[in-house]
DNA sequence: TCTGGGGTCCTAGGACCC
DNA sequence: TCTGGGGTCCTAGGACCC
C-alpha cells in the first residue's frame, strides 16, 4: 500500500508557524515577482479566489477582507519541508519526496484499520514536532493514494483510505478533474465525450484511452484500478534539466539589460548544476514578450547550442547564453521573461574531454583543475556570505529588471540575522 | 503598473543511416 | 522498371505536476 502525505496550504502553514496571531486569519503568499496567489489558506479559498490568480486582480477583494499577503520565501519553505520529511522518514524505511510539500511512503502488512490509525499517528506527530498540518491519504496505487488524499482534505480526520480491491466508494461523485494526472486538456476531451466522473472513467475501454488521452491516461486508468503503472522512486533519480527562468519586474527593451538577465540566470542555473555535481552538453536560451499584453507586438523564439564539451563552468556557460542572445533579439519588442536551461546532464566524473577546443588547443586537465577550484571557491564565499557576494560582471550592477519581492517574511530559520525573536509579555 | 517557476514525460516530424 | 522500411537522433511543442 502506498500513502501519500501533503501539507496542508503549505507556504501558508509555514508563515503561521511564525506568525500564531495569523491562525484562522486569511493568509495568501504569491509567487516571483509578486505575481500570482500560489499558496492560500482556508479563509482564502472561502472567498473564491483561485489558486495561480494574478494577484493585481484580486487586490481589491484581498484588501476588503484584511488578508495577509507574503511575497514566497523559499529558504523558510525549503527548511520546514526538510522537518517534515525527517519526521516521515521515520515512519518509513522507504519515502520518495515527490514535491516541497509531499512525499510517498510505502506501507505494508497493515489491515484497513491500522492503516487509518498510522495515518492519524503520523499526522499528529508532524503537527506536534514540525507544527505544520497535513492530510495523508492511503491505498494500492500513487493515483488511488492521491485520489484518497483528496478525500482526506475534507473529511474531519485529515485521512483517508481506499482499501486494496474495492471499488472507489462514491466515484459517481468525484470529477475527473481532481485525478492526479488528468489535468485541463485530458478533462476537456473527457468532458467532450460525456466522461466527467470518476467512475466513468473506470468504466472507459482502454483501447480508446491510450488512443484519445495517450499513454499517460492510460496509466491513470490502470492505476484507479488498482495496477500499479507509476514506479515508486525511493531514490532521487538525476535530474533531466536545470532551468532557470523568471519575468522582469519591468518591461525591458534593450539587448544590454537582457544579457544582463540572462547572464545572471545562467549563474543560477550553473550553481545547480555543480550542487548536483553534473555537466550540461546543451544550453537553451529563449526570449518572450508579455503574452498578456493585448496592445504590443508578440515575439517568441528560443534556441539551444551543444556545448564544445560538457561543462558545468559559469563563464563558459554565460559566454554561450549570451550568443544565443545575439541569436535571438530583435528591437522593438517588450520583453517580459527569459528562461535559461541546461540539459543533457552527465555527471560531472562521467565528462569526457573533447580532443579540441574552439582555440584549437587542446584542453589539458590543468585548465579543468583550475576551473573547478575557481567555481568552489566562489559557491563557497556565495554559501557563506550570501549569494551574489562574488557575481559575474556580466550580470550587471543596478538589474532593473530584476522583479519584486516586497513583502517578504523573515529567513527565520536559515540566516542567523533573521532569527525569531522572543519576548516576554506582560 | 501588476498575470510564477521548476520540473517530468510523451508525441510528432524531420534528417539521416543502411 | 521497381521508389521501402526500420531504426536512431534531434528538436519543438504540449500536457501534466506542485
Amino acid at each position: 500500500m502506498y500513502a501519500v502525505i501533503d501539507c496542508n496550504n503549505f507556504f501558508v502553514s509555514c508563515e503561521r508557524l511564525f506568525r500564531p496571531d495569523l491562525e484562522m486569519k486569511p493568509v495568501a503568499v504569491l509567487s516571483n515577482n509578486d505575481g500570482c496567489i500560489v499558496s492560500r489558506s482556508n479563509e482564502v479559498k472561502a472567498l473564491g479566489i483561485p489558486m495561480g490568480g494574478p494577484a493585481f486582480k484580486y487586490a481589491d477583494i484581498l484588501k476588503e477582507h484584511k488578508v495577509t499577503v507574503f511575497s514566497s520565501n523559499f529558504s523558510l519553505y525549503a527548511d520546514i519541508s526538510h522537518r517534515v520529511m525527517s519526521v516521515i522518514s521515520r515512519y518509513a524505511p522507504e519515502m520518495e519526496m515527490y514535491s516541497i510539500d509531499e512525499a510517498f511512503i510505502q506501507i505494508d502488512n497493515l489491515n484497513d484499520q491500522y492503516l487509518l490509525e498510522y495515518g492519524e499517528n503520523i499526522k499528529a506527530v508532524i503537527l506536534r514536532e514540525v507544527g505544520i498540518p497535513v492530510s495523508i491519504g492511503v491505498s494500492s496505487t500513487k493515483t488511488r493514494a492521491k485520489l484518497a488524499n483528496e478525500l482526506a482534505k475534507t473529511s474531519d480526520l485529515g485521512v483517508a483510505v481506499i482499501p486494496q480491491n474495492s471499488v472507489i466508494t462514491h466515484a459517481e461523485k468525484i470529477s475527473v478533474s481532481d485525478v492526479w494526472g488528468i489535468g485541463r486538456a485530458l478533462t476537456q476531451i473527457l468532458s467532450e465525450h460525456g466522461i466527467v466522473t470518476v467512475n466513468q472513467l473506470i468504466a472507459c475501454d482502454e483501447v480508446w484511452v491510450r488512443k484519445n488521452l495517450t499513454l499517460s491516461g492510460l496509466k491513470v486508468v490502470q492505476e484507479l484500478k488498482g495496477i500499479s503503472c507509476i514506479p515508486f522512486e525511493e531514490f532521487r533519480t538525476a535530474k533531466q534539466s536545470i532551468i532557470s527562468s523568471k519575468s522582469f519586474g519591468i518591461p525591458v527593451t534593450t539587448i544590454t539589460q537582457i544579457k544582463e538577465a540572462v547572464a545572471s540566470y545562467t549563474t543560477r542555473a550553473a550553481e545547480k548544476l555543480r550542487a548536483e555535481h553534473e555537466c550540461a552538453s546543451h544550453i537553451g536560451v529563449s526570449l518572450t514578450t508579455n503574452i498578456h499584453s493585448k496592445n504590443t507586438r508578440q515575439y517568441y523564439n528560443s534556441s539551444t547550442h551543444r556545448l564544445l564539451e560538457p561543462t558545468n563552468y559559469t563563464p563558459e556557460l554565460i559566454s554561450e547564453a549570451l550568443k544565443i542572445v545575439d541569436k535571438l533579439f530583435r528591437t522593438g519588442y517588450l520583453y517580459k521573461k527569459a528562461v535559461v536551461s541546461l540539459v543533457g546532464l552527465d555527471s560531472e566524473k562521467a565528462v569526457q574531454q573533447g580532443l579540441f577546443r574552439s582555440n584549437g588547443l587542446s584542453r589539458n586537465s590543468s585548465t579543468h583543475t583550475k576551473q573547478r577550484s575557481l567555481m568552489n571557491v566562489i559557491d563557497h564565499v556565495n554559501c557563506e556570505y550570501g549569494s551574489g557576494t562574488v557575481a559575474y560582471l556580466a550580470e550587471g550592477i543596478s538589474k532593473q529588471w530584476k522583479g519584486r519581492r516586497e513583502r517578504s517574511s523573515p529567513r527565520y530559520t536559515t540566516r542567523w540575522e533573521e532569527l525569531a525573536v522572543a519576548t516576554a509579555s506582560r
